[in-house]
DNA sequence: CAAGTGATTAGC
DNA sequence: CTAATCACTTGC
């Protein structure tokens, strides 16, 4: 269960890979249509997840930043090598590895066999926190905007 | 709290 | 070609 996810715009956001309009072999995969899944590699070892979300030529997405093990949890703790289950996806780096995501994923649909998003609770559930997004210094008064958000409560978010 | 880590990018 | 940068993690 996706728990935790950050927003990233083209337009007036210096946090975004597609920061005015810049296209780049790395960044293609922004500029298709909602519903594609951006895969990069961070600091040269970690994968991190994004989903695409407007239409296309518009490379607006969200980047998820934690999840709540719900499924398959012995496969996680052997991808990575940890029992521990609060550590097991709360980190954008570490939900990849333990979903097996890795650079391959790059634009493939989300509604395939491979990879997929469904539905699991409602709304009305839970609280929905922001908080300004993380790791993004370099980005000046953009790291300021309120664009990362998580579930009230919830104890698998990656940080406070 | 600091350093590792290597793909990617911009800058010669 | 080279150097700088980086949506993180882990271990000291």
């Amino acid at each position: 269960m996706i728990v935790e996810t950050e927003a990233y715009k083209s337009v007036n956001d210096r946090a975004s890979h597609a920061h005015l309009g810049k296209r780049t072999k790395r960044n293609e995969a922004m500029y298709s249509m909602g519903g594609i899944v951006y895969v990069y590699i961070c600091y040269g070892i970690h994968a991190l997840l994004n989903i695409v979300t407007n239409v296309k030529d518009t490379p607006d997405a969200v980047l998820i930043r934690a999840i709540e093990p719900i499924d398959g949890i012995k496969i996680m703790q052997s991808r990575l090598s940890s029992n521990f289950l609060k550590k097991l996806t709360s980190g954008p780096g570490k939900l990849s590895k333990a979903l097996g995501i890795d650079i391959r994923f790059n634009k493939e649909k989300l509604i395939n066999d491979k990879i997929w998003i469904t539905s699991y609770r409602n709304k009305s559930d839970f609280t929905i926190d922001k908080r300004p997004r993380i790791g993004i210094n370099y980005a000046g008064d953009d790291a300021n905007f309120l664009w990362r958000f998580y579930i009230h409560n919830n104890q698998y978010i990656s940080k406070i």
